[in-house]
DNA sequence: CATGAATGAGGATTCATTCAT
DNA sequence: GATGAATGAATCCTCATTCAT
């Protein structure tokens, strides 16, 4: 962003920017959308677009930036809610709210999906993964002290990436015979039945 | 396509095409490749090139027909042999000829990764996971006659897409302490647990 | 130029273009002048424009080379003639050129002469003074063996340019009380002059 | 310009414009100036600008007016002194000083240079020209009371722009083999000669 | 007087596609 | 069938200027 001006104004058009590239987004795809479009349904005009905004691009990082802390900020809130309450628990809790967010603005969810890389996808992946790891490892340190039996960053990068992927494509393609209450239980089942016999595995050998 | 010749300089003339599309996405990436760039590369006129293809997303459509139908047949040449192996053989062997796949031509496979959607990754990713599910009952079929305990369509949803984004994001970016070795063994812990559970629990309600 | 074709509709394209950028900057100016509008003289679609040119300023560039090759053959003609009639002589005939030329296309010239530096006339200018500089180091040996008494490049420098700026002056601004005919005559005096007085004081040192 | 106010802050702005807009030509050329840059640099905002300047051009008007004041007042200091001490030293003291303007601020004078025209160089030429000639005009008063041999216009009009361009050009391009002293010198010698050439025509005429 | 957010016409450039040769 | 010159709609971005606060 060129300014980021706090007050006044000023920030009212920044959202509305960011707000008018979602729908935007929504409705026509990253691909299908211009500078004009967003500025129009801004109600500003592409002038004021390129006074907070570098590009194109950098409206779209914005939006990318907002979504992620929405989501980022719900896990927040639930996360030390379920950290002691053993994997399945915590498990259940994140997939429970990553099905709720991308339910939330489908038509968003489903456009940024569409055009995922081209439209920094992977920077969003980047930190959910970053903020995933950070989870596991707090959720590790309640059970072993110093000495870690998992390797945090492969399961955070393998949990994490599958998770998304899945998620994204049961709202983009419409899979025939998969639905929402199944998949969400199997993907738990799939992630806690992997946590549970790594723990049991430690446990085993400790004992 | 517009045509399918299968023989003389026509089939030639395509496959050029083709290949001049794989490669110059694998250089520039999927919007920076334009029909001039593929017709010149592959040394016909541009002319030539909408001869054989409707459009420039023809092109890529059949490019990505031809990697897929290369996928497809390594997994048919592997999987009747480990189809009586246990989960967790057919497993790994399957994450091993996708690694290796990707592994291959890994600047285009990093190209396709990158604009996966836009360019009709969906469609990949459907035809795989329709392969898998395929694949999946087959497997099923050896252990039981009739009657599946497990819903074939929402696992083979679940870890299809979920081990396509997992390798595509490995080798996309380079996560910091994965290494492929780790990540495949995990990968296959996640999954072959998965199903031996499954399969334990319903031996255990069988017996 | 991005291609250069010398034959058939290219060549004729490539022509009319030139044609239309120097008759649209006769018109309004370089500042101006839009592709478009060059497109639209020259009778292609800007489309057209873009084959044969990198860029706006390309077009221009090739208007200069044009204009100054036409400049160069008349002066390749002329000055074999001149080369052993004495300075006096020599120095009329190019400056009479020099206005010829300039009067002949007076709306270009001075459109080109009012943007000068914007318009690359610094390499214009770097070109007729290189060849003014062979000009004189031929002229000059003529007259003596190896030795030159005179510092050709500082000379051709403030000769050349001098001249340059004089008659893009005379042509661009109307200077009350000044006719073509005597700053001519003045001219061809000033620079004669300062010839035949360097070529006494040589003279007479050797006597 | 808009007012001119003679005193106070608003002449501190003015002024503080005008020297930001000798600064930001001097960086990026007239071209590359916006009035935002300006205004920046001045320290005030673009209304401001406007509060003071009609326009764009205006600040450059006000610029050009600057630099062109400043050359005078130095011509004006120095030409008393060399009125009568014959044209080789008045022609060497006016030249010295406007080497050394040019010197003083070179990026600035670069870059004037460099957009000349576009930037009104010709009013600037213009009136140098215009008090060249006066100066003429006073030199030959004090040779002949009535009569004058040599015309003038014509011959102000000549040396002016020739000097203006041939200084322009040194500074701008650095001519191989062309030293400031040795162009001082030929300029000397050019301009010298013919006004001595000139003068002892007359006088042996008169004789 | 000062501010700086908003304006929006304007222009260079790209590229998929067509079609006369 | 092949060629490649021609097309032109489409889009991002700039920046001088205004005016409400």
């Amino acid at each position: 962003m060129k300014k980021t001006p706090t007050q006044g104004r000023s920030r009212q058009t920044v959202d509305a920017l960011v707000e008018a590239t979602a729908r935007t987004i929504a409705e026509r795809g990253w691909q299908g959308t211009t500078t004009n479009h967003i500025a129009t349904r801004a109600g500003v005009s592409v002038g004021s677009l390129y006074q907070y905004f570098e590009s194109r691009e950098d409206l779209l990082a914005a939006l990318m930036d907002r979504e992620r802390n929405r989501l980022l900020r719900r896990l927040d809130d639930a996360i030390p809610g379920v950290i002691g309450a053993g994997p399945r628990t915590g498990i259940r809790t994140i997939l429970e709210i990553a099905f709720e967010e991308a339910d939330r603005d489908k038509a968003l969810f489903t456009a940024l999906s569409g055009d995922w890389h081209a439209l920094g996808g992977s920077e969003f992946a980047d930190e959910l993964q970053a903020y995933m790891l950070d989870a596991l490892r707090l959720f590790l340190a309640k059970l072993y002290d110093v000495y870690e039996p998992i390797d945090a960053p492969t399961v955070s990068f393998m949990l994490t990436n599958g998770a998304v992927m899945i998620i994204s494509r049961f709202f983009t393609t419409k899979p025939m015979g998969v639905t929402k209450d199944k998949l969400l239980d199997e993907m738990t089942e799939l992630y806690a039945g992997y946590f549970e016999s790594k723990l049991r595995a430690t446990t085993t050998a400790r004992a």
